[in-house]
DNA sequence: CGCTGCATTGATGAGTGTCAAAATTGGTGG
DNA sequence: CCACCAATTTTGACACTCATCAATGCAGCG
């Protein structure tokens, strides 16, 4: 069941950075195996400190962090191509968790060779700064949003995110993409209230900028909702990935 | 007026995992100079692909993150030991701009080199992304508090994370510490309005918990504001410096 | 000495949260 | 194929936190 990296699915996408056919057999050396997992799946606690770290190969899901009252911040979707567990992997422990929403395919890698990446190759551990001060930029700019944003900007300026991230990936077909996620899932990614999320959701729809239902996204006008959500629609750049 | 690594001020706090004495010789190459600003003075600004990049040797400072219509997000307090400049060097463009408060020395480095870095001593490269991987995770940390925390809790846990930093780099002193913040700083960084944010700090210091003004935080009972800001009292690691 | 930036306080109202219930969907088993 | 149940979406009414507006005080400074 386990594919060759080789055919790793995400080095056919131009939404990455290909790998040389050196890096890929360095990549298949790491490789410990594929886990498939069920929507709604737990992939990494908060707090714990697995001995195993993912690259999502396909589907979707969430990083989410847990208050002690039991509420709950969504930190960002993860799409495949996203690495996870680079906190367990550095700092030894997981700020957030991440379940699936989709059902996912994970590349699994050996958290205890995580430094022989650096040492051996260099480009590899590079990449996963990379993708780390992506992940830094993109926090920043969901707590931006979150602390500036109303209501209203902010559904919108997620809807773009999410769209934009899965037309780089070819998830998108006539506007429209696939999305597991709940609206609850988008309130608490807002920090909005579950009800006041549905409302806002409603107005993009009755101005025909954004539809959402039976888990389909439809945009039909994102310059609109750019504009919304103040912010630019700038191409995603070529990523690599691990 | 520049030092050698040999006397870096950083590499005598314990809140460091100290530098090898060939490692000091490493950074030293490295090291173009050092950098003092006045408070209030630009260092990178957002969008900028800076040559330069910067360890924050002493000082405080900001990160923000500036909406198109003028709002203003503060991402992050800096305090000495920040790497300042990841995302320049990284991705070619800053993701915010980083602003000194108080009076800071930098020391600066050559963002063309950061590549010599990775390949030519890994464990540098290392320490970088181990300083990514804590940034996420404070990120995610805010993105919570502002996403989910109310007014009260949000300042309280603000005071906390300042002084919990400060008191790691041995900048207080009975349970007082220096702050070059303003109340807009820190409201732009709750997410807060500046009014709503002196009036919670009003409270702080009503109930005799914390009193911030003059420039001074004075904490009094750090394990009521704990409560209050729903969070744990862990000591900070150790951490890397650059 | 007036100017500017920052802190402080009170009054008012808008934007969201909370509560409650109905409608819809999807899954499960008889 | 239908009945039932759980999860999710949707809608309306109401409450409240927090933003906005406005004015004052205060300190630093040219």
């Amino acid at each position: 069941m386990t594919t060759h990296c080789r055919y790793c699915p995400l080095n056919r996408k131009d939404a990455f950075k290909h790998l040389s056919p050196e890096d890929i057999e360095f990549m298949q050396k790491f490789k410990v195996g594929e886990l498939s997992v069920e929507p709604n799946t737990p992939i990494l606690m908060q707090g714990s400190n697995a001995p195993q770290l993912f690259t999502a190969l396909s589907g979707m899901g969430i990083r989410e962090r847990h208050l002690q009252n039991g509420q709950r911040q969504v930190i960002n979707f993860v799409f495949p191509g996203d690495f996870i567990g680079l906190q367990a992997g550095l700092l030894g422990e997981m700020g957030h968790s991440v379940e699936a929403r989709s059902q996912m395919r994970l590349c699994v890698f050996n958290r205890s060779e995580l430094w022989s990446f650096f040492r051996s190759h260099p480009e590899r551990g590079f990449d996963l700064t990379w993708l780390a001060a992506m992940e830094e930029n993109f926090l920043g700019e969901s707590l931006s949003t979150v602390g500036q944003r109303t209501a209203l900007q902010s559904v919108a300026w997620a809807m773009i995110k999410i769209f934009q991230r899965g037309k780089s990936l070819g998830m998108v077909q006539n506007n429209v993409m696939e999305l597991p996620f709940t609206q609850r899932d988008v309130a608490d990614a807002m920090g909005l209230s579950l009800v006041h999320t549905n409302k806002t959701l409603g107005k993009l729809k009755d101005r025909q900028l954004a539809t959402w239902s039976d888990k389909t996204l439809q945009i039909n006008d994102i310059e609109a909702l750019a504009e919304i959500a103040m912010t630019d629609l700038d191409p995603l750049p070529k990523r690599p990935f691990i």
